[in-house]
RNA sequence: GACCCUAUCGUCUAGAGGCCUAGGACAAUACCCUUUCACGGUAUGAACCCGGGUUCGAAUCCCGGUGGGGUCGCCA
């Protein structure tokens, strides 16, 4: 059984790359008729919020990725931790440790001065031979795992390929603090192998953790999982991604109108490709969606590219979805569209003109409430020919029959008789009716907006 | 600084030694469509980081350089 988890931590929204890496690990428990598990890796208690929880559930929500089991909450499996740790103890494969924060940063800085790799120097490390030092008093000693001194940690990284990194480089991490609670390299490793985890999914960023974790596994006599880094995010600028450069919530993406389905479609093309395929449903996704094909190196994200996937299934959007998301920005706005019987005509109508939600609420808007053209845009636009043949033209749609060909022919008679051309009467009808020159086929806005209220606000310009 | 990873158009990518005169998509440019603006259609420009090997043959394999990314916490 494939079982794939998304492990974030909750110190802040779902940004983007979070997505990604959720993305990927649910789609390869799709792919393989697995499991994908949510688990809240909240030990940083300084740092976890349940606001954050909160977002990152709501993210998770919105993009459909659904899980099968959890959320877990590393929080409340402090007493199997505590009794990993123990027994680890007892084992010989974890030892107390008395260097206090203070130390272990003056360690580090006389390493770095000698252009050394910082590292804890081991000096608690009980060997066979060795005297250790006596435990200060009133101390709480943190617990650190004793890692293998010799030899390498090898592993076939399913996106990156070989990686073998030396014990020598690793020393004997924290996995314990003094106050008793576990650390994240071990609670990971603790709950991975609990949560029969096959095939850990996660972020680069995880690459130097993985030998450690690899090694607690073997101390513990656990199966080892198979491991995949995904590479990181790039802003749109080429820089990396940082809370406070770029990173944003997805559900940003949501208030700036994009479509789930166009965010999911844009992460999914983001280091994974399918042959030529660029457009795709999460069904076909879940079918084609495989480790091989995952680029190895950092992606740059192209909020352009996203902006025409958004509009390509934004044309291909069902009306009346639409109608209720606009209702619910236009609200947002202060302005209630519930009234508006045609909205998903107007959604038909503009749909595949703009470029997101937010644009389509735009445009919806003067179907909905009157709109009151700039006296400088009326003064552009309408001088006394164009006002006679609005007239003209008023007197047609009065009794026209309000069907699209009806009001074409209406507007075509008006044009012969005033000896002007199309866009002559277009342009200044469209000011008039929607405070703005351009929209779509002028007998189509004509005919959803209604002879109420075409005939009014014509008629409001002409007196 | 040390260690790990990585490198094809501006961007996302196809490419598993000959199918490559390097393909697709976004973006750009031009033209067409048109009742305005969009949409749509057609076309054009645009890349294998550098240097060495291996091979009859390298974008593809190996080594080195350079660039980029990641990590070096009692954060996750």
């Amino acid at each position: 059984m494939i079982r794939t988890r998304f492990a974030p931590s909750p110190t802040g929204f779902l940004h983007i790359g979070g997505a990604r890496t959720a993305l990927f690990a649910w789609a390869y428990a799709r792919r393989h008729g697995g499991q994908f598990i949510l688990r809240i890796e909240d030990t940083d208690v300084a740092r976890s919020t349940p606001e954050a929880v909160q977002a990152i559930l709501d993210g998770m929500a919105w993009l459909g990725l659904e899980y099968d089991e959890g959320p877990y909450y590393q929080m409340q499996r402090m007493d199997r931790y505590k009794e990993v740790i123990r027994q680890m103890l007892a084992a010989g494969s974890a030892y107390p440790c008395y260097t206090s924060a203070d130390e272990l940063e003056a360690m580090r800085e006389a390493q770095r001065s000698r252009n050394e790799k910082p590292r804890y120097d081991g000096c608690w490390r009980p060997e066979t031979g060795k005297r250790l030092p006596a435990p200060p008093a009133g101390v709480l000693p943190a617990v650190r795992f004793r890692n293998p001194a010799e030899g390498v940690v090898a592993w076939h990284d399913l996106v990156k390929g070989p990686i073998t990194i030396a014990n020598a480089e690793l020393d004997d991490f924290v996995i314990a603090r003094g106050d008793g609670t576990p650390t994240y390299n071990f609670c990971v490793v603790v709950d991975d192998w609990d949560m029969k985890i096959s095939h850990v999914i996660r972020g680069d960023d995880h690459v130097n953790n993985t030998p450690r974790q690899i090694n607690l596994f073997k101390a513990l006599g656990a199966p080892l999982p198979e491991y995949g880094h995904l590479s990181m995010i790039l802003g749109d600028d080429g820089q990396k991604l940082s809370k406070r450069h770029g990173a944003v919530s997805v559900m940003q993406y949501q208030e700036e109108g994009y479509l789930p389905e166009a965010v999911l479609n844009y992460l999914a093309r983001l280091g994974w490709s399918h042959g030529d395929a660029e457009t795709f449903s999460m069904g076909e996704f879940c079918s084609w969606f495989d480790l091989d094909h995952i680029t190895a190196s950092a992606a740059q994200f192209n909020t352009e590219k996203l902006n025409w996937l958004n509009a390509h299934y934004l044309k291909q959007a069902d009306d009346s979805r639409l109608a209720t998301e606009t209702l619910r920005r236009l609200a947002g706005q202060g302005v209630d569209g519930s009234g508006c019987a045609d909205l998903p005509r107007v959604m038909a109508l503009y749909k595949g003109r703009v470029a997101n939600l937010n644009e389509l609420a735009d445009a919806a808007h003067p179907f909905i409430v009157a709109v009151h053209p700039s006296p400088e845009l009326l003064a552009q636009h309408l001088s006394d020919p164009v006002r006679a043949a609005l007239r003209t033209l008023l007197a047609k749609l009065l009794d026209a029959n309000w069907e699209a060909p009806a009001l074409s022919q209406a507007i075509k008679e008006t044009l012969l008789q005033h000896g002007i051309k199309m866009p002559q009467l277009a342009i200044p009808l469209r000011v008039v009716l929607l405070a703005q020159p351009q929209s779509p086929a002028i007998d189509a806005v004509l005919e959803v907006l209604g002879r109420e209220a075409v005939c009014g606000r014509i008629n409001s310009v002409l007196v």
